[in-house]
DNA sequence: GACAATAATGCACTTCCGTTGCATAGGTCA
DNA sequence: TGACCTATGCAACGGAAGTGCATTATTGTC
C-alpha cells in the first residue's frame, strides 16, 4: 500500500483513501476495467467520484483508456514508465467473445503501418476479438 | 439508380425510395457515415427508420460498422463480393483528428498478428488516427 | 381489382453511459 | 485558527443506441 502511494504521488495525484482502493483492485484484476466494474466493486462510493479518479488517473498516466469497441470505456494500469501516446508504447488488445474480457496484450506493440501519400498517423488502436486462453479451454 | 435497385435486391433488400436514397448517399461520399450525419442530411425522414435501415444494410452484407473509437457508429459500403467477416476483407480505417472523417482504406489490410498461447482471434479492428491526407496541405 | 399477408415506416418512449454544475467536506499551509 | 485549494457527493443533463406498437405501404393470391 506504500507502494500504491508512493506511486500516486510519483505522478502528482493526491493518495486519498478512495484513490488508493481504486488502484489496488486495478492491479489485482488484470483485465480491464470499466467504470460500471468498479461503480459495482464499491458499492457506497459515488459514481462521480470513480469517473473522475479515472480521469485523473489517466491524465497522470497512470492508466490508459481502452476503446474494445464494445461501446464501454475501460481501463488498465500503465507499464511502469510507459508514456500511452508514444508508438512504441501502443499495445494491442484482446476482447473475448466468450467471458467478455478485455486484456492487455502488453508485449505486442502494434506493428508500424505504410500509409497511403498524404495521410500521417499520430495515434493507433488495434483490438482483436476472439477466445481468450482462458476460455479456449486450456 | 437501376443499379442500386439491383445491388440491393440481390442483397435480399427490398428496394424502397428510402433506402435507394440512403444508399446514394453512402455511395456518393467517400468517407463513413453515422446515423446523424444522414438524419441531417434527411431532414424529414425518421431516425428511426434510417436506423434500421442501416442496420438491415449491415445484416445483409451492403454497408459494414466502422468503430472508429469515437463512440459514434460509423458505416460505409462494402466493396462489391466482400464478406467483412472473413479476415482478408478487414481493411483497416483512418480518422483525421482535423476535419474529423473516418475513411476506408480498403486497400490496407490489418496485418496477420500472432498472439500468444491460447488466443484464438476471430475478428480484428484497426484504426489509425491522424492527419489525413485532405487536411495535411496536400 | 379486392383481399389478406407481410414488410416498412413513424412516433413515443426507454436505457445506458458519459459528462457537467454546484454545493459541501476534507486536507494543507501560513 | 483561518484562508485556500482539492476531493467528494448529489443532482441533473445530453447524446446515441435501441424497443414496442400502431399505421401505412407493398406484395402475392384469388
Ligand atoms: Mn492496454
Ligand atoms: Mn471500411
Ligand atoms: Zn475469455
Ligand atoms: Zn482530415
Amino acid at each position: 500500500m506504500k507502494k500504491i502511494e508512493q506511486r500516486l504521488t510519483e505522478n502528482g495525484v493526491r493518495p486519498t483513501a478512495m484513490r488508493l482502493l481504486i488502484y489496488k483492485y486495478l492491479a489485482e484484476k488484470e483485465v480491464a476495467i470499466s467504470l460500471t466494474d468498479i461503480e459495482a466493486a464499491f458499492a457506497k462510493a459515488e459514481r462521480t467520484t470513480l469517473y473522475r479518479t479515472l480521469r485523473t488517473f489517466e491524465e497522470k498516466k497512470i492508466v490508459h483508456q481502452i476503446d474494445d469497441g464494445t461501446g464501454i470505456q475501460k481501463y488498465a494500469l500503465c507499464e511502469p514508465g510507459c508514456d500511452c501516446n508514444l508508438e512504441q508504447d501502443l499495445h494491442l488488445h484482446f476482447l473475448c467473445n466468450n467471458c467478455d474480457e478485455t486484456v492487455c496484450l502488453t508485449e505486442h506493440k502494434i506493428p508500424h503501418i505504410n500509409l497511403p501519400e498524404g495521410f500521417v498517423a499520430e495515434d493507433a488502436n488495434l483490438v482483436l476479438k476472439g477466445i481468450c486462453d482462458k476460455c479456449s479451454g486450456q
